[in-house]
DNA sequence: ATATTTTATTTGTCTAAACGAACATTTTAA
DNA sequence: TTAAAATGTTCGTTTAGACAAATAAAATAT
């Protein structure tokens, strides 16, 4: 288990290392700079903190790379991350963009509890039939006009023969 | 509108103000430090920072009160909060406490689109006979056992009959 | 192979936020 | 009404995180 003694800001310097380590096989101050919008020295500094508690191997000049450790941290934060944007993404239905910002802030809030309510809610929404995409549409609309017992109860009945039809596929 | 530069810091303050005020017509430096779990030169300190923000009405040894700018930014910042730990609370079976805490953490990063998106799917999940309480417990039980094509239908059925008895009713 | 450009580091400064100790004020109780 | 207790403030320090300017190293282009 990894457990967060972790400042949001070293997080998110794990976070951007470990994609980029990724994306270019290799983690420079420049990307690190220019990824997170803070100035070279910034990158520097958070460098040596990270060394200094063994999460990332750092000699000056050279490309970083993760430790054991780090990497675990790394893939915790990038998980805590990705849960949260699906969420806002396949069931509140906001972009993208938006989601992966909000997400990349409250990644270093989220207790290991609630992430896994998260990850099963959006499985559920995407697996049920009360719950998946029908339903989610639903909420979309939702969004911007009363809901009516009748539409609902005409919801329910679509998704009740979508259901049915599967059963006869198999 | 209320518009956010304040850290997270400074919202923590005006909100346990807030509910100071609500809760015992006065907002101390005593509670709250004790309700935020600081020290009374702490108070003290973001007091005066609230006060140059004309958030607060503050004068030395006295009980503070807060402006109508700094009520406006306490109830938005209490709403987010109450906003999240209801979707804690409601839709992810998660504990009051807990929900609380989480809420508190992640109350400063919520922007107010996804806020809104929040609200109205919480609202969704109470209110909709696909989305409500059944729908709900069925998560709850979810998080531990498969899913299965035929509870599923079973459920639907359910919140069917549902329907249907309340349609009668009226 | 060297001058230039790019990349990275060092150093010093700044700000927000917290703390504790010392001090001040206000309240309470004797 | 004054001593003690409770509450609040000041001051000095600390830490984390960011920045910019000066410097250094590495990469590149001539």
């Amino acid at each position: 288990m990894v457990l967060r003694t972790l400042s949001a800001s070293l997080e998110d310097y794990l976070e951007a290392i470990y994609h980029l380590i990724a994306e270019k096989q290799a983690a420079r101050v420049k990307d690190i700079s220019k990824r997170l919008k803070v100035n070279y020295s910034s990158v520097t500094g958070a460098l040596k903190s990270l060394a200094e508690r063994k999460l990332v191997n750092y000699t000056p000049y050279e490309s970083v790379t993760l430790t054991k450790k780090g990497k675990d941290i790394a893939k915790d934060v990038v998980r805590r991350h990705e849960v949260l944007r699906d969420f806002f993404v396949k069931v509140l239905y906001i972009d993208e963009k938006h989601a992966d910002e909000t997400a990349c802030k409250m990644e270093h809030a989220i207790s290991p509890e609630i992430l896994e309510r998260f990850v099963s809610f959006v499985e559920f929404v995407e697996t049920c039939p009360r719950g998946g995409a029908t339903w989610v549409k639903g909420f979309g609309y939702q969004c911007d006009r009363n809901h009516l017992q009748e539409s609902c109860e005409a919801c329910v009945s679509k998704v009740m023969d979508g259901l049915k039809k599967k059963k006869k596929k198999k």
